[in-house]
DNA sequence: CATATTTCATAGTGCTTGATATGAAATAGT
DNA sequence: ACTATTTCATATCAAGCACTATGAAATATG
């Protein structure tokens, strides 16, 4: 449930931090990663519309003037939070990049997301999935921008899965577009169990009972290998 | 994602609803299972926290005070619609309880899904899932009510997944823990699929694919049946 | 018709929200 | 030290929130 990519989130932070040109004046009194950092635990555990300026001001440690003038307004800050979330070592570009086969791809997603959704020192569940699920008019836009990042990561496995036809690494009679949609299915959910207090062990072995789904390979594909002695 | 019988819920509804002895007055301009309607589709589709008195004035066509006097407060207006909402001819507890075996279970919890977080009459994704994911502190108490009920079912189908292992439906050594957590973690997932766009036929083919995950009957429970000539 | 009772519509309550106006404080350059 | 520049803390802003006080309107009963 991560990823580096994302045109437009990507865009606007890029645009909020090209101001590294300061000649006088009196210092921040916070770093900015930092404050970035407490606002996404915010986020993460309230949601987008449910975070109020005074919760976010208490766990930055700064004050709603000095917000505003680093971070634009309440909706960019969370798109930062949001693009800072997606940028994390592993992500879920690069856990189907680095995937040799869509099975690789899609237990390695389903793994992290047990894993990330459990973990001890951040909020449970996932930031995408639980941020904007419902919110009123007024959030329809960033409701629509999570959907269009889950929507996106779900079109990268259909297609992962779809080569891993060609390679007759799964049936030809293969349905992509409902095994991608099962895999982020059961991500989402975990996320909602997490929430419920489900415990990381559970979410491994339902990982496993997820993954039985997963259609049989007919034929292994035999790729090259260094022979040795 | 259907169920009638929840303490709390029920109880909140029966206290409210207690009061049929009118004698003499001005009657009510509005009918209170038609408003009640409209304010199930109105959180259905926001939420909870994000739907506003306003919407559901306009909405239901009755004025604040009426709604007051009718339904107490808007947390007691939401009870009153999950209890709506879970009041259905075609509940989780029905489906669990009518199946002959786990298996037609999670297969009726699933299509049910399916089928109700996509009908053309009503929002999309369900009402328990999308409604209180992510809330503020002030509505802690409705998030955990909304657990609850989702930990009810998935309990009731794990005992009824448990109940098949000891009728030999399913191997011994099945997970039934995780065998549950997958299909709720599905359900919720279908959710938010929906509300993202799936197809109603998307998610009734991801729920094939869902269901191959299930263990295979090693010895089918044999019922004695009426013999015929 | 007169009275009691109940609900109605209007207008507002205090509170919180996201976002700022204002001037003091702290730096760099000269 | 003086000025320019930037950020700071304080105190607020208008708007929206859930909710209600008030009196008029509509019924049943006498």
């Amino acid at each position: 449930m991560r990823s580096t990519a994302n045109s437009f989130i990507v865009t606007a932070m890029k645009t909020v931090k090209s101001a590294p040109l300061r000649k006088s004046g009196r210092p921040l009194s916070f770093d900015r990663d930092t404050a970035l950092n407490k606002a996404m635990h915010v986020f993460w555990q309230h949601g987008y519309e449910a975070t109020s300026l005074n919760e976010l001001t208490s766990a930055m440690g700064v004050t709603p003037p000095s917000i505003y003038a680093a971070f634009g307004d309440k909706k960019k800050l969370f798109l930062e939070v949001v693009a800072l979330y997606l940028s994390g070592p592993i992500t879920a570009d690069t856990i189907i990049n680095g995937a040799a086969t869509a099975r690789d791809a899609a237990l390695g997603l389903l793994r992290a997301a047990a894993m990330g959704f459990t973990g001890c020192d951040t909020p449970r569940g996932c930031l995408l999935a639980s941020s904007a699920l419902s919110c009123s008019a007024a959030a329809a836009d960033v409701q629509s921008e999570l959907a269009s990042i889950r929507r996106r990561i779900e079109a990268k496995l259909k297609s992962k899965i779809v080569r891993g036809v060609r390679a007759h690494e799964l049936p030809a009679d293969t349905d992509a577009d409902a095994l991608a949609g099962h895999v982020m299915a059961v991500i989402q959910g975990m996320s909602t169990l997490a929430r419920d207090g489900a415990s990381q062990k559970k979410l491994l072995r339902l990982t496993e009972v997820a993954m039985r789904s997963w259609p049989i390979a007919l034929a292994a594909k035999s790729r090259p290998k260094r022979m040795i002695a």
